[in-house]
DNA sequence: TTGAAAGCGATACCAA
DNA sequence: TTGGTATCGCTTTCAA
């Protein structure tokens, strides 16, 4: 029994709960003698708030939800620093999930947190089809979300994303303009919105610069599959191979770049990479690689500040917030003319 | 009003509060009829008990905290993994909490959790000393801890470290035996525990070979410093420069191969390096990097595990949990004989 | 087998 | 300025 709390401190001082409680929240009412009496032992006995208490007293939990497909990645880890800094400096707790790219398991989670557990989330989906029933109930609940990067299309929030059809268009521009002629592009399952766009820029810069379109370089790989190295393999060994390759995701990149190895085809002589990636060792690589690099560290800073916005103003509208930061194109040695 | 709690389903249902409850926890005295009548109109309200109430009354958040140096590092966001599996298989949620390998940060963290919003904790001391005054706080409150990775020499509790010392010898050796004469050591400040360790393998391993010992040859650095990079060039530009590096840390590792490519120093040839790390692409670097590899996803298993049974046995010594795990030497070209 | 009520710890309203 | 008390939602003891 060696609990402190409001009734402790309260028999201690020979006072009643409620006004240590209001000398503790330094209410105006408090005379400042029992104030500092109050603070003073508080301080002594080392008085922490219960914060279950709290929370189910003021329904708020000072807690927000991060859910991430993945994290071994360096574009999430980075971004949880810039939602875990601006949370700090709101007081608020951060929890984490993975779903490890299992819609399933995203299901469970996001209903895990219906019941009040966190005042809101943040969220970049796993793959996949996005119109599903917990999205929808989701949205139906009162729990403000907000998506980064891998956003939602069919729910109306605040979204942070960067400019991915231009990137795409971008990256196989720049390909093109380095000399390749037949450039073939890497993708996970392409359900996801951001997927589409990339691949829209990359379609578009196909067309516009006039290459030939071929369905057989378009590669969809699954996430979490070993045998995505095959198919890159195939498509590098096939006659008529790619000379120019635009991988929308890192690891896909890497793949690429194992595969060449494997097969010896020179980078960049033989063919040309751009990926999108925040890698910190893309500069060292053999070669350094071409990157698309997205605002990693900004996009989970700027999400978490939507986030807060709305708790701070409930009025607001989320879709208001949604927001469209710049990735950039860092050329390196893998994508250098012959 | 549309709140689907105990009182709500109990009313629905003309039943009492408490056996609501009884029967939604499946317990002995309730009737098969009554339970399925509950469980029914449950699942049709989509009841969801509220998690602060819950918390409240049973003294326990099904919540644990894990509190890192930094997360934008593949080791630390590995281990998360391996950590975030264990919780979710016991339905425990997660917390994050970053430091930025700030001790202050670090305390107030600490201090954040000692009341009672978290019933266990997984943590990796950031850099400094490791006698702090929240450590002490930390260990006299009965919340239970468990070490990974830069753990604490001062407090008895379960820890989940490497071979640290043999991995330092072994690194050094490695370099020796590849025909290095001059072997520099690269840590930051060397106050921790798991620095120590590597450091005295380091020197066993100059001495026992016959070396000769240099005091510029360790060269230590700042967490969170831009001078780092300078320090290092210092090194490789003095007459005398060293011939082997042994990083003990990755991103210092990296620091090395940009200091090599601004000075046009060869890799192996002028200076071959190793170093801690866990970096998925270290093969695909120029020259593809020998590392001492940790195995982060089950270090993160294991310590989530020692956690989770310390909770599930009260009664049991965490000391007696401490597991040492094996690092493995991975040799690349970046150590290759001349 | 079910119901009533106390209590977890903090907040806020109403009285005094 | 302070005290008493109801309340948040759930668990559990005691009674019926």
């Amino acid at each position: 029994m060696d609990q402190v709390n409001l009734k402790r401190l309260a028999k201690e001082l020979n006072l009643a709960i409620s006004t240590v409680s209001r000398a503790l929240s330094d209410s105006y009412d408090i005379s400042e003698g029992t104030k500092k009496k109050v603070l003073a032992l508080a301080k002594k006995l080392n008085y922490q708030p219960n914060p279950f208490a709290r929370s189910l007293r003021n329904r708020s939990s000072k807690t927000i939800a991060v859910i991430l497909p993945e994290i071994a990645n360096n574009y999430f880890s980075v971004a949880i620093n810039g939602i875990e800094e601006v949370a700090q400096a709101n007081n608020y707790h951060v929890l984490i999930y993975i779903t490890h790219e299992n819609l399933q398991k995203e299901a469970d989670i996001v209903r895990l947190l219906l019941n009040g557990r966190v005042d809101g989330i943040l969220m970049s989906l796993s793959g996949g089809p996005e119109d599903t029933d917990h999205l929808k109930e989701l949205q139906e609940s009162k729990v403000p979300v907000v998506f980064f990067d891998r956003v939602s299309d069919t729910i109306e929030t605040a979204k942070i994303t960067t400019n991915n059809f231009e990137s795409g268009y971008l990256a196989t521009s720049h390909l093109i303009s380095r000399g390749s002629q037949r450039v073939a592009y890497l993708t996970y399952s392409g359900e996801l919105s951001i997927e589409q766009q990339r691949m829209k820029g990359y379609m578009e810069s196909v067309s516009k610069r006039g290459l030939l379109f071929r369905e057989e370089f378009i590669v969809c790989c699954n996430r979490n599959s070993a045998e995505n190295y095959e198919k890159i393999k195939e498509l590098f060994s096939a006659d008529g191979r790619p000379d120019g390759v635009f991988a929308s995701v890192e690891s896909l990149a890497i793949l690429a770049y194992e595969v060449c190895s494997e097969l010896n085809l020179r980078i960049p002589e033989d063919v040309k990479i751009v990926g999108f990636s925040n890698l910190r060792t893309a500069s060292l690589l053999n070669p350094a690689l071409t990157t698309i690099t997205q605002p990693a560290f900004n996009m989970g800073r700027e999400a978490a500040k939507a986030l807060f916005e709305a708790l701070k103003k409930p009025h607001i509208k989320m879709e208001d917030q949604t927001i469209v930061l710049r990735s950039n194109l860092i050329e390196r040695r893998s994508t250098a003319a012959n």
